[in-house]
DNA sequence: CATATGACGATAT
DNA sequence: AATATCGCCATAT
């Protein structure tokens, strides 16, 4: 018997994740490699993007570096990704850096249950 | 299995 | 700050 919900591809749950991203809001590569559970794997993110942002209708614009800046190359895209982000309200600095504590998605934790101590305080 | 690819990230210089 | 180098690793072939 195969397993009832096997485990999505790598691939598949960087997709999910990525469609999540809200209008207005930045993620990092490494950000989502990490949601989608390895940390360092960052660069299959941007190999999820080349193959698939397109035909999965990403929102690919919200996807940046860890510096706060636009991976794409200059007339390679930079400017249309750029051009998206600003209608979407997201801000470049005069370095055209994008302030990630400003802009950057943070999805709440779901994890597992087993959380919440009452009386801890922080 | 062996290599190649990649819109990365961290570190060294 | 800008560039170079290396480590990482899911997929593709």
């Amino acid at each position: 018997m195969p397993q009832p919900q096997k485990s999505l591809t790598f691939f598949r749950r960087v997709v999910v994740i990525i469609k999540k991203i809200p209008r207005g809001q930045v993620a990092t590569y490494g950000q989502i490699a990490a949601l989608a559970g390895n940390p360092r794997a960052a660069r299959q993110v941007a190999w999820v993007l080349h193959s698939a942002a397109d035909k999965e209708n990403l929102p690919w614009q919200r996807v940046i570096n860890s510096q706060g800046s636009i991976s794409l190359p200059r007339y390679g895209g930079y400017e249309l990704q750029r051009a998206l982000l600003v209608k979407e309200g997201v801000k470049f600095d005069s370095a055209e850096r994008i302030d990630l504590v400003r802009f950057q998605w943070r999805p709440k934790i779901i994890k597992k249950k087993k959380e919440n101590k009452p009386g801890a305080r922080l």
